[in-house]
DNA sequence: TGCCTTTATGCAACTCCTTGCATAATCCGT
DNA sequence: ACGGATTATGCAAGGAGTTGCATAAAGGCA
């Protein structure tokens, strides 16, 4: 899998701690590469290990210390072996609409509730992707080629979540009856 | 997860093998929920030792025997229990999007053979769909009733492929420069 | 006759990911 | 003064999912 490779391209950007990179998952990448902090801890330790990355421990008074993790040549040069190689499809596996399928078992009023409930989560998620959209779009021309091909996923972001947004629609009337 | 539940509910259907689940998640669940044969068989394996499922051996002479699966009654009020039960919202991870992510390491030109091999999956995806879809517009309004909600994840999948395909217009577009 | 596909199931070993727990200092609000 | 959030890292155990291998008989095609 890719949280390897998310971790690197993150740490090419910018070297940080196990805690910033959670920060910055949530911040970006999260939208479409979900990570718990105990699973990016413990990919650094094996990044390590595999000689990709280095660290430095960095003590600190009024904070706890931190290791500043950062790509070796080694990490940068598998980094670009990555990129050049053709990623697999994605594979989903959504729990809804196996509910959905198997639906006929339940009651109409819970399948409503249950998508309304979702519905509340991608709106929120749509809402806050617009809100990046537009601090992105406000910026000069010259500072959005830089964001370019991030500016592109969170596209896929927008245009993802609006299309599930109508499926509700969909779904809503279907269930009406 | 679900696959667990995925499988309940197509036994709850049709009682069958692990070879013809695997086939079932083929052609319809399989769109939104993969799984592989391994998993299938390690997953009747486990339902069966907590007693939500039971088989019988049947010996077949020209085919090899197989084991036909079918719910207990435990298998059936846990499906009902998991269905009145809130699903998470879907977690999403797309190495394709990490890729585009970190795309500013890599030629465009690398970027642009990844997308078109992207882009005929997606259309593959999207043909078969369309055609599940007009068998099932072609039924009687009698025969749809009972694969309504079905129809409602074909629809979901249907959308879904339309808007990734449309955001992929829009990447080649910036990736034309 | 020889080879590939289909039917049918499974072990073993591994990686990926989640859940629960644990520690410890500091900052901030009430 | 107390409690909760923030900063910072990690172990241990287990569940979910992948990869590679193994077996075995029958059907279809050249």
């Amino acid at each position: 899998m890719s949280l390897k490779h998310a971790i690197l391209i993150l740490l090419e950007t910018e070297p940080g701690s196990g805690y910033d990179l959670v920060k910055r998952f949530k911040a970006g990448l999260g939208y479409f590469w979900n990570a718990k902090h105990q699973q990016v801890y413990q990919e650094l330790k094996k990044l390590s290990e595999a000689g990709w990355l280095a660290f430095a421990e960095e003590t600190q008074e009024t904070r706890p210390d931190k290791k500043v993790y950062r790509l070796t040549p080694a990490g940068h040069s598998e980094l670009l072996r990555w990129l050049s190689e053709p990623v697999q499809p994605n594979k989903i596996n959504d729990a809804l609409l196996v509910k959905l399928f198997g639906g006929e078992l339940t009651s109409e009023d819970n399948l409503r509730t249950e998508m309304s409930r979702h519905v509340a989560v991608h709106r929120q998620t749509l809402d806050s992707l617009l809100a990046i959209e537009r601090d992105y779009l406000a910026l000069s021309a010259a500072q959005r080629q830089g964001w370019r091909l991030p500016y592109l996923t969170l596209r896929r972001g927008i245009l993802g979540e609006q299309a599930w947004l109508a499926w509700a629609d969909e779904v809503a009337l279907a269930l009406k009856t």
